[in-house]
DNA sequence: AGCGGTAGGTTGTTGCGACAACTGATGATG
DNA sequence: CATCATCAGTTGTCGCAACAACCTACCGCT
């Protein structure tokens, strides 16, 4: 077969990073379930809501920067409604669209969730890296995405803080 | 609340690498699953057996290599077994135990597979970082591995190809 | 031998994501 | 102004993983 298999340094990186794919993503879901009862990915779009102006955002625009499909993000606002975090409510703007807005209880929701998230993301992945760790860590992901996403679908997302002028 | 805000730069690396853990896995297990029709996961385990002496291994061994529970590793197992790709015989040496074993379709399953997802990653993971880079990302890896992974639990496997020595 | 403890796996239930099919509403076109 | 295409989102079905409960065979101990 024509494999060029890869070099020893190679498999390496990839053995480790797959491990890392295999176990952040629980660590991280597992505190916010533990801890908060929701998923990382409904705090993700809790978060999302939160950052838009009046804490709505078009159905299709939240499923872009969440890099959802759109069955996956009605599933998912479904759920947050029967629970009260968020509603939705026919947009203000374009006429056949539908906004999703966080309520009182969303915010709060949110705003409960968060410190033991963003300890938890420091934990998992920040503390245990250098400073010049965590901008190659950004050189590294950036190129990644650029394989990976590259209509930048969600670019809006992710070069939000490109080229850090402070800290 | 005491949440000391990530930095500017620690967010960026953070939001990249969260996007990178969303769409890589994606982008691995569809093109296995469509070129050979078989999960990623499916796939690793096919590929640890194939490693073993005698393409056998022990659940629980397999299942700490493949980072899975014993239920996910057994219902894994099982799918595999239904489709004649793996079959399960009593253990040679340990009396309760039991291996998990290649079929001669498992062998060749593995064989026309690997060709496919080998591209894959060089595509997805190695091709777009530079040599340095790989081995940044290693080391990267291997920092977070160490708070994910505290236990060495699955050290056997990812540690394999430390120090390179060749290429 | 008999009895509990434990190692090693399996099964059953629940919840989430993927994919595909569908609905409703807007806009274009002759 | 009637029809058709398209956009925006929802619903329904299926497969997989998590978690917890369970089951059975071995082992040690007396």
């Amino acid at each position: 077969m024509d494999t060029p298999a890869m070099t020893r340094r190679q498999l390496r990186a990839w053995i480790r990073l797959r491990a890392v794919l295999e176990l952040l993503p629980d660590a991280l879901d597992g505190q916010l379930r533990r801890d908060s009862g929701i998923t990382e990915f409904e705090y993700l779009v809790l978060a999302m809501l939160s950052e838009a102006p009046g804490g709505a955002l078009r159905m299709s625009e939240l499923a872009r920067q969440a890099i959802a499909t759109p069955p996956r993000l009605s599933h998912v606002v479904s759920r947050l409604e029967r629970r009260g975090l968020v509603e939705r409510v026919p947009s203000t703007e374009r006429s056949r669209a539908t906004d999703a807005r966080l309520t009182g209880d969303g915010w709060e929701q949110l705003r409960s969730a968060a410190p033991g998230h963003v300890a938890a993301v420091r934990q998992h992945v920040v503390d245990p890296l250098s400073d010049e760790q965590v901008d190659q860590l950004a050189a590294i992901a950036g190129a990644l995405l650029g394989r990976l996403d590259p209509d930048g679908a969600m670019a809006g997302t992710y070069t939000r803080y490109d080229d850090p002028a402070s800290s």
